[in-house]
DNA sequence: TACAGTGTGTGACATTAATCACAAAAATCA
DNA sequence: TGATTTTTGTGATTAATGTCACACACTGTA
């Protein structure tokens, strides 16, 4: 990638496109790039960092941990995705850590600059908005399946996540994510999931190409 | 209760408490009054009702249903709570019912005059955000507990979230739930509910008084 | 008051899923 | 590449939870 200005950076970020020339410039004075290291956090639970990120690059995973140090992966995050707004809307320390799953670089902006943009610009209020109802959206829906459904049905679920979908009802994922990441994702042990998914191979509702990539079968949606 | 013009109700709505003269009137002049019988659906999943509703009283439960008809009480709700906002931001369905558990008046504002809110008001706007924040931290610790905790501990966090805190760590709850709401909360089958609350009561945790309001022990914060 | 509709408590049993304990296989990184 | 860490697969066993089947208690209302 070619060395860009933070502005080039800015107006690259779908976030801030409908900022004017004024405000895009105003973030990209007081915006700056961090990169974050595998395995380092961009946000950590139970802290305030005070600024917004926004991933440019790299895959990350949104993760949760209890007082005994039990996770569940809440989400996973790629480059476009902005965290750390919600500590800066209500002030309070993030409920849950950011973690890096490669290499990824990052914009940050500081608090004052996000709440200046949110109160300057009313299509960034809106994409934020719409951004923090997409994920409650999706929240419902992970309690939904956490409450209702057994373990195949949210192994099922959880590889449909993970997966990007065809128009003919499948799905294919490219980053392979562990069995034992699914386990975290939908609260069951990381045997089970290993179990389930070998039903599911032996039944061929899924299949695991050459190249890593997971095929998805359509049946699975019966699930 | 008195009779109150619209523009009265208004100045009472916290989320309107913001507004400048104008645009409560304009607020004041757009809204209708409308009661929901017990029973009723203040919005209903999978439809667009096109209007923000604002409870002036009664109380309500949030209900998903899957595709099998079991249900899942995502959030019990009271005076002052709104709801319809999220299909307004993202014009999608709602992706949950609201139903009256008793008699609720409701505030009804369209569409347009939301938006106009939203883009006119930034503090409404900021309210807004900061109450799908809280919306979204609460999904986000129930994923947690349902992924992470047994139905005993599960069973102590639906407990504690139903009632009111008090200083010295112990709950009340007055609004008594049934044990098969309870069992809606968290995603188990109400025997199992049954049994680990009435082992609460046995091991003095929980206790019922005569006027039926329910008394939580500060201890079952270790659960 | 009597009825209808809901919510409850409980034992017996069936099922699901977690745990444990290893041996191997893969991925990472120094 | 070689060493180290992470991930996997599997069988045996145990623990947790759901399901079924009733008898009853409670509530509101006609």
């Amino acid at each position: 990638m070619a060395i860009l200005s933070n502005l080039d950076l800015v107006k690259r970020v779908p976030l801030f496109s409908n900022l004017n020339q004024l405000q895009a410039s105003m973030v990209a004075d007081s915006v700056s790039k961090h990169r974050f290291k595998r395995g380092e956090a961009l946000v950590s639970q139970g802290e305030k960092s005070g600024y917004l990120a926004i991933m440019l690059n790299g895959r990350a995973r949104v993760l949760a941990t209890d007082s005994k140090g039990r996770e569940v992966i809440l989400a996973h995050l790629e480059a476009g995705a902005h965290v750390g707004e919600m500590s800066l809307i209500d002030d309070q320390p993030h409920s849950a850590s950011v973690v890096a799953e490669t290499q990824t670089d990052a914009l940050i902006l500081g608090r004052e600059a996000f709440m200046r943009c949110l109160a300057d610009s009313v299509p960034m209020a809106q994409t934020i908005m719409k951004g923090l109802v997409q994920r409650l959206r999706n929240a419902d829906e992970k309690i939904e399946s956490l409450a209702l459904l057994d373990v195949y049905g949210r192994v099922a679920r959880a590889l449909m996540e993970l997966g990007k979908a065809n128009e003919d009802g499948t799905f294919v994922t490219q980053s392979r994510v562990s069995r034992q990441d699914v386990a975290k994702m939908i609260g069951a042990s990381r045997e089970m999931v290993s179990r389930v998914m070998k039903d599911f191979e032996e039944r061929g509702i899924i299949s695991t190409q050459e190249d890593g990539t997971l095929l998805v079968n359509a049946r699975i949606q019966g699930l």
